[in-house]
DNA sequence: TAGATTGTTAATCGATTAACAATC
DNA sequence: TAGATTGTTAATCGATTAACAATC
């Protein structure tokens, strides 16, 4: 799940609102991380609403959780709020974009181009958040050469070496279940770091590399249960 | 997140597997029942492998688990191995569908037919998971009588009285973010016991409802976090 | 029977919450 | 200054793991 990343040298400005001592990333729970996005999502939705400060209190009750819970997570990387007044919501909202690294573009590699990889391709949503897709890959033939949204579609044995070439370090899994794993072990050869997995398969990959799963069936397989009456 | 249900009156045949008393869907941790449907489609991979039985420490090693989890996560629906021989899968898969009610087909209805609803719409894999696409709607009467898979879109706003009709209790947002609030009411409205949300906002819903979010971005927004160089 | 593996309890680990001193 | 709200510590809650008696 996580790597172990230790950040180089601290710096001595003490004006920062980081925090002078090195952050080891994995002294911060994994959860807390996962929870960072909707944090930056919520200031930005401030943002709009003309809003310039919220309190822990206020940003809790529109995400949904205590208002301790936020303040402890945020405390893990320094000191981002005024005591009687808040969180700067533009502030406040670039300092945890600095921290997931979104303060700039990332280009992935998208692999599997049946109808489910043709979806996420054309998906919107992707590049006003961080992440290009800049390499489209399928093992068919038949595929390769298919032009995609200005993307030409490429054959799945170039991966690697189109993401040293390209220095990509993100790659989405769109494939069949079953060659789910030999496309993790492709990107894993390119150098992936991070990789988001559509295809329902428990993933095999270097505890260097961070893997999520979307996985709607599973989401909705488990909320059956609760479900009342038959 | 979870609901108030009691089952019925206990049955007394002690051949049962599950347990004679009642198991209250309170007392069984939310992650528990989330790591259910991973266990089942793995018993599945087993079947199709040809694989007669299991024991939990060849079953947690393909999952990437314990398996001390895996036996206690199961001792709270009943006893479904043998000791010194494992679990029999095709019983143990079966059980744990019965559990998660995954032993019917659940109609569900689809809110907002853009790029995405459209995608889900032509999405292979429900069905053969115990869901099936029963309805689609749109705002947009531009969208309302366009045919996608035999079925056609029908206006939003009649979205509650045909899941009432057609007792549908499963819903599926894929509108704007915007909107997305106003349908999980309609779905609510309707009857709606779960909800599967791809949109990037937290809905608001009564406590008997259940909500998950299908969230690339944040998923992808967290990952980049561990991301060692630049 | 001996060996293997379950089901369950108690110990451990980790995350959330409550409380409050610090401070804007 | 008084009031509000942060940042942080300690207490609580909940989930995971280790260990082992029960038993197939």
């Amino acid at each position: 799940m996580t790597n172990h990343v230790t950040r180089a040298g601290g710096t001595s400005d003490s004006r920062l609102t980081q925090p002078a001592y090195d952050i080891d990333p994995d002294d911060i729970p994994d959860i807390v991380i996962r929870r960072l996005p909707i944090y930056v999502r919520t200031l930005k939705g401030l943002v709009e609403s003309g809003s310039r400060s919220v309190s822990s209190e206020e940003l809790a009750s529109l995400i949904g959780v205590t208002a301790a819970q936020i303040r402890r997570d945020l405390s893990y990387f320094g000191k981002f709020g005024k005591q009687g007044k808040g969180y700067d919501i533009e502030h406040l909202s670039g300092a945890i974009e600095q921290i997931l690294k979104l303060d700039r573009q990332w280009p992935m590699v998208l692999l599997g181009m049946g109808r489910l990889g043709h979806a996420i391709a054309s998906y919107r949503g992707f590049s006003r958040s961080s992440f290009t897709i800049a390499g489209l890959f399928d093992a068919d033939p038949a595929k390769v050469g298919e032009k995609v949204n200005d993307l030409v579609i490429r054959p799945m044995s170039e991966v690697a070496d189109a993401m040293r070439e390209e220095g990509i370090r993100v790659g989405i899994i769109a494939t069949p279940r079953v060659q789910a794993q030999e496309a993790a072990d492709l990107l894993v050869k390119g150098g992936a770091e991070a990789i988001l997995n559509y295809a329902p398969v428990i993933l095999r990959v270097p505890e260097h590399v961070t893997v999520r799963e979307i996985d709607p069936v599973s989401a909705l397989q488990s909320m059956t249960y609760y479900i009342d009456r038959d």
